[in-house]
This record gives C-alpha cells, structure tokens and sequence, in this order.
DNA sequence: TATAGCTTTGCAACCGGTTGCAAAAAGTTA
DNA sequence: TAACTTTTTGCAACCGGTTGCAAAGCTATA
C-alpha cells in the first residue's frame, strides 16, 4: 500500500540503488539522475521507510526518554524541553513511564527491542542502577537530573544539590534566622540526602544553628501540606524552612496561611526548582533555580556525542544553582 | 554486536524459521524444538529485533502522541495516562510536540516515515485538519479533547463543551447571580467557542442575563490573571465568571485577590477541568471535571480497535462532565 | 505393514531499504 | 583520437526478521 523504493525506481526506469542513493547524504548521484527520481518520487509521494533503513544503517534516530515522575508540575516543562530539543537534531523520543507495574528491567528489554540509538533517564528519584543497566548493555545512556558521583558509572547531568543546599543556609543566615529546619522529600531520594548535606555542612561551617530535620512522603503539594500542618499542630514551627523542592513549599505555604499565620513575615520560606508556578503572583516563592534548560540541552549534547564517539568514560556534569529572590523571605536586616 | 536470529539458530543447531516461531505466538513448534531454541536464545541474551520484524508483519506497535500542549499543567496527568495506558497494552509512545518550529505537516511525514500503527492526537486547541490529515494519509487516527462534530472525518474523543457551558449556567443561575461573565481561552479555540455556545443557549433558554464575554490571550496562568486585572482595572466586575479553564481561573482568582477582593464572598469562580491543582487548598475551586481517565482509556480503546479493523467510519464519542462543587462558589440561597 | 492425515520443519523468497564492487559512462590529458 | 582518471550506475548481497509451501516426521487406522 505505502510508496516503496521499488516503485520509484521502477516509475523512474533507474535502478533501486539509484532511488536509495538520492536518498542518502553523501552519496555519488548526477543531477540528471537526481532529477528524475525526485521527479517520481515527488509524483508518487514517497519518503524512504527510517526502519528498513535503519537495519543496514544501524541508527533508528529514536531516544527513549525514561521518566517516573509524572506527577511534578515541573516535568510537564521538562518534557517540553526535551522533545523540542531532541526534535531539533532530528532525534524521536520513545516515551517510557516507569512504575510500579512497569518496571525498568521491562523497559530495557523493550527499548533494546526497537534498537533506540540511546536512552536519556529524566528522574531525580531513580536509583543509579536503572541507567547503569543500559549502559551494561551497550546502550549510550544519560541520566538527567542525576545525583553527582565522583566516579560515576554512567553519564549524569545535574545539579550541585549540596550547593544547593549551602546557597539555602547561606541565604537563611543572611536574613538573620535563628530557628532553622528542613522538610525534604521522601528520605530515600539521593536529592533530598544531598540537599540536606550541603544545608547541614554550610550551616555548621559558619556556626550557625542545628535545623529541625523531617520528610514528606512525596515530592507533591498534599504530601508538604501534610508534613506542615502535623509541624504547626505537633511542634513550635521553625522561623524559617529549607525545602526540599517547590511543590513541597508550596503545599506548606498553603497549610500556613490556613494555619493564620503569615508569609513571611511569621515563617520564612525557601524551595527548590523554580518552577513556573512559584512565580505566581499569588504563590511568589523565593526559591533555588535549577538551570532546567541548560540540563537539558546539555544532556541531549552528551547523548548525541555519545552517538558519534561512543564509550568515553562516564563524567558527571554539576550545573550551578541560583538564589531567585522573590517574597517568601523577609529582607536582609 | 547485538544478538540475532542466526546466532540462536546457529547455536541450537535448527533452522532460522525454528527460532523466529518459537517467538511468533500462533506459530507451529513442538516441545522439544521450542525447548532447544528458549535455552539457546537465554543463553546468548537474545531478543527479536521488533523494527525488523515490523517489516513484514507491517505493525510496529508504535502510536505517534502529538500534542501541542506543554504548558497546561493537565496535561502532564494526561501524558501520564496515556503512557501508561498505551504501555499496558504493548503499545509504544512516540511524542510529537507541535509548535511553531516544528509544524504538523512535518510530524505526518516523521510519523509515516517510522511506520506507526497509529496516531493519537492530544489537544484541544488544534484544529482538527491536523488529524485529518493523517487520515488521509491512511493511518489509524483519534483526536481526543478534540471538538464534537455531527459529521466528523475523524474520530474524535472528548466532552462535550456545550454541555458544559450548560452546566456553568445553570449553576450559576441556582445559585442566584444575576450579573455574570464568561472568561474564555484563546478566542479561536473551538473549546471556548463551544463552551460559550451553551453557556450563552443555556442563559438564553433560562432566561438568565447576558453576560459580558472576554478571552485571554492563552490557556495559562498569567493570562487569565492579566485579564482579570484589565477587568477589575477598567470594568465593574461581574457577580460571578465562568472561565474557559482552570488554569484560567486561577490566574483570575489570585488577581481578585490581589485586588482585596473575596471568593466566594465577593466574586464567584466556575472554572473546566477540575485539574489536580483546583483541589487544592488554598485554590479550592469549584469546577466542571472533565473525565480524563475515561476521555483517556476510550481514545485509546478506539485506536486499538482500528488497528484490528481499520476505516469504519468516523465518529464523535462526547463523554459528560460534572460539576464539582467547592469553595469558590456561594451556597444556594 | 501399508496408508492416510496431521504436525513439524527447513527452504527460499520476501519485507524496504543500503552498500561494496566492478562495469559503464563521462571527463582529462597528451 | 587514444589512454588514463574520475564519476556514475547497476548488480547482488546483506540488515534481521517472517511466512507460504512442500518435504519429512509422526500418529492413528485398517
């Protein structure tokens, strides 16, 4: 039913070699000759079949794009940005939605099945040992929003989550707080773990206070609601609040207000991400940045050398972090 | 490098046709051949190539998703179901994200160029030639949250928006406001131009006010905030607004507030979606929820079956909304 | 034991492309 | 115009699978 090679060489009187080489960049073709199958192919409506194609090539141009976390506002914009970018260098994303039913060993199999030319795994949540094994399996892998290892085993683009969580007790402490805490994510995940380090090492460095330390269930706005109203109903609250991500901050900021209490001038707080929603006019967090973007692009960037040049070794790549100002803290004394 | 066919058939001592059956539900293998093939494809690792396979079987198990809607936080809950949905059926996602840049005529020649099975096409904004055109091109096609048509050229799986401009006005007029608004999205969006449409009928038939009419530049935050500003700036504000979407109502909602405004006390909010967002607390808005989880599993019901039987002719399946009654509404009187 | 009927197996062609190689064509140079 | 290069072209094999067909193997029946 669908044009194939074999009618445009035949409408063309050419041969199917000639009708594949017009197709092909760089390869050796006359103009006449060019003309002519172009001509048939155009009249005919055909375009050259990327799957047969990619069994002599060797390259499908697909990505899988492997994600656990559909449920963070932010990772609505993150897949924005890695389907346009992937798009723009001719690359198709093969989407994968890990969970519970859904396991990563089933989607190595699977993608090793459509012989993807490379894996990107977009999740700060999953264990290192899910893009090492697509990389054991000779697949070129890049986890994003990875944690930072000295002597990492695959390729991972990330943040600095330790400066991340200096730049917040750095900030606390320049805004004259006294009462500290954290409210991180679920404790198992490495981002949480490795904010708070950085959060706890600044603050013992410039001697400052020892913080409250306590975990939501999740990364989402019921669970930092919930961690905050049991903090306001169990405990005194802290001046001010390092949390681990912004929709946490977020779902505590609205457990506050509905606790009477004000922002900031009651409880201070500081998130992580900026995603858009924190810059609502209503919500207007003053959180840590994460470089989103050029994660991104920088990820997409090792993936397609990893494309040409395969097997460098491993490299972790830390992207700096930056304080964005906004109303949830109160000004410098 | 990688494992094939031959290898396993090589190492079992059998033909090549052996080891393809013994992966091809259905085929003809007897115990002790299957037996032979299954330990030697275990033991060198093999799984069958699915592009090459593709190739004569003519089905990839590939479903392009295009969609032009990164920025509505819903759709990130609906790229979640989709995944799943289309994962638990042995389907793989391609991800298509249209945008200027990269237009819809080019995602027909991609998506044809890797043989999908069929396309999904995800959005409410688009017009509906997009799916048209991959109809045309003979591949298996719905557009969910695509517009209701008496005679539609392709499937299509949505709400109905009438319906719900009905129930906006109806609930409004139950609820005893007399000066009311509509708020839509993009004027040329057909969901705002339907959702008008009942609600304008349904006003009509009640004989209810008129109301005064006004579109945001986007479906987003910061233009249904600016809009509301404009009004409350240069208008006097209606008793209460029907928006074209939540997010919508929530950008207004936070200008009202801004303004020293109430909700419900001194302006009513009704807004479409019901978003995961709109529950929460400190939003709380009450809403007309669209079946997602069904709009969802019914498109993806309706593409598995063309793919088993294709070209029956087209139809619009609308699925009900309801209201979902919360905060930013006042009791009936 | 011969025969019929069913199941299992391998051969070879095919799916829609690419590519090394050698022959043909075109272009250069003397 | 002949001899030599360089470019263009087609042939045929190959990528990793599937499948129609006929031969081989097996079981059941007479």
């Amino acid at each position: 039913m669908a044009i194939t090679l074999n009618d445009v060489a035949q409408r063309a009187g050419v041969s199917r070699s000639a009708v594949s080489r017009t197709f092909t960049d760089g390869a050796s073709v006359s103009k006449v000759m060019r003309q002519k199958v172009e001509d048939a192919a155009i009249e005919l409506g055909y375009t050259p079949n990327f799957l047969a194609r990619s069994l002599t090539t060797r390259s499908t141009k697909l990505i899988g794009l492997v994600s656990d976390n559909f449920h963070n506002p932010i990772f609505l914009e993150v897949f924005d940005q890695f389907t346009r970018g992937l798009q723009d260098r001719g690359l198709r994303p093969l989407l994968v939605n890990l969970s519970e039913t859904y396991q990563a060993s089933s989607s190595l199999r699977m993608l090793q099945q459509y012989s993807v030319d490379g894996v990107i795994v977009a999740s700060s949540t999953l264990p290192p040992e899910v893009s090492e094994a697509f990389r054991s399996a000779g697949i070129p892998v890049v986890n994003s929003f990875g944690r930072f290892s000295l002597a990492p085993k695959v390729d991972v683009v990330g943040i600095d989550d330790e400066a991340c969580g200096q730049i917040a007790a750095e900030t606390l402490l320049a805004r004259g707080y006294k009462r500290l805490a954290f409210l991180g994510g679920p404790q198992a995940a490495t981002s949480t773990q490795s904010r708070l380090r950085g959060f706890l090492s600044e603050l013992q460095r410039a001697g400052g206070p020892t913080p409250d330390i306590t975990f939501a269930e999740a990364y989402s706005f019921e669970a930092g609601r919930a961690e905050m109203q049991r903090l306001l109903r169990e405990t005194t609250p802290a001046e001010a609040y390092f949390f681990g991500d912004d929709v946490l901050s977020i779902g505590a900021l609205s457990a506050i207000r509905d606790h009477g209490l004000r922002v900031p001038e009651d409880i201070g707080l500081i998130g992580v991400n900026d995603m858009q929603m924190s810059g609502w006019q209503n919500i207007n967090l003053t959180t840590i940045a994460q470089p989103f973007a050029e994660i991104i692009q920088t990820s997409i960037d090792v993936i397609v050398d990893m494309l040409h040049a395969p097997k460098q070794p491993a490299q972790a790549r830390r992207l700096p972090c930056r304080l964005v100002e906004r109303g949830t803290l109160r000004a410098r004394p």
